[in-house]
DNA sequence: GAAAAAGATTGACTTAAGTCAACGAATTCA
DNA sequence: TGAATTCGTTGACTTAAGTCAATCTTTTTC
């Protein structure tokens, strides 16, 4: 159950098993639905989620009704509505397993004390949070001036499993294009 | 000279004097001209900065030789390339001060130092990232399927310095629209 | 397993924004 | 301070991508 979890921390400080159960501890395994919301658009986010198995969607709704997809967590990585667990106000986004999942999930209380009384943990939150914002950038810089066809193959090359796992709908309000010119540039390629 | 990073670090988490000097004293201050630049390209970011005065902009070039502006910090802010300072790796963009600027500059070695040994300055580097990554989450989401108008009410908004102190041609590569683009637009409102 | 719903594809048309070029305004620096 | 260069604005034209709708396909659900 704390397989990838305990791989997951082991890859990103050296850490005793003890600690490690220590912090498995606070996790706590459940399961979802397809389509299952885990936290609405006026909720403050108070758990973070690891992927066992499934994956988790992160979007919002403009206000013409259309669904933006954020970012979607697969197996083996963290996935919450991070600046609203951060600072404690609504999400204005939503969280969605968009595919029968497994998480495991920590309470935010129980992270920040482990932030706070287990340095490798505060090591790790940090290594989560400068990955996310190397990410963060790579997906603007990635994407920046270039036009529908360029992101598409970038993603290929960046997060093959979108296209694979993720609808065209889906991936298509991800890049920022419409599904129609998704689907006529796969054609192309 | 050191009025600014204190009242900053100050501002974010509690911290007494002799701790703020002990980190202050590995910033050394550095005047820079206008355009002048600090990091290439194909550098390697080992020092970070923190603006006293001007303004430092992180921009790359494209394949067809466009500069595309990535970042702007202004006074009272940290600016480096971040992704190339923690992991060591070809920098990929350029730093840049746009205006005439003093900046206060520690090596990678001092900033991991302190975040090592003084848990405060731990506590204020996971902070930059944090705000790093929400400011970064919001350029994506404020823009994501918007046009080019809205990005614009956008930046008056949310980075009004933009507007007023940088040149239209690098707030509008910065906004990923062209010039003339802006330009309309702007006379528009 | 059939009916219904949701998603994907494709074509015809529209539109927002880009390009290119010309001109005027503002900076730069010698 | 004046020549030179860069920057901003505007107009005419082009184009990439969006919209809308029809059809086809896949996925749900009862």
């Amino acid at each position: 159950m704390y397989a990838i979890l305990k791989s997951f921390l082991k890859s990103k400080t050296s850490i005793d098993e003890t600690t490690l159960n220590e912090i498995c501890s606070h996790f706590k395994q459940i399961k979802t639905k397809k389509n299952e919301i885990l936290l609405h658009f006026d909720q403050v986010a108070d758990r973070y989620y690891f992927v066992n198995k499934g994956c988790i969607r992160l979007f919002t709704i403009t206000r013409d009704g259309n669904e933006i997809s954020r970012f979607f967590a697969f197996e083996g990585s963290f996935g919450t509505a991070l600046p609203s667990f951060i600072d404690q106000k609504p999400a204005e986004e939503y969280l969605q397993t968009i595919e029968n999942s497994e998480l495991l999930s920590i309470s935010r209380t129980d992270f920040y004390h482990l932030v706070a009384t287990i340095p490798q943990f505060a090591k790790i939150y940090t290594e989560i949070l400068e990955l996310g914002f190397i990410v963060a950038q790579k997906r603007i810089y990635g994407f920046q001036g270039y036009d529908a066809l360029y992101k598409v193959k970038w993603t290929i090359q960046n997060q093959p499993q979108l296209l694979l796992r993720v609808s065209n709908k889906m991936t298509a309000s991800y890049l920022g294009i419409s599904p129609s010119t998704l689907s006529r540039i796969k054609s192309k390629l």
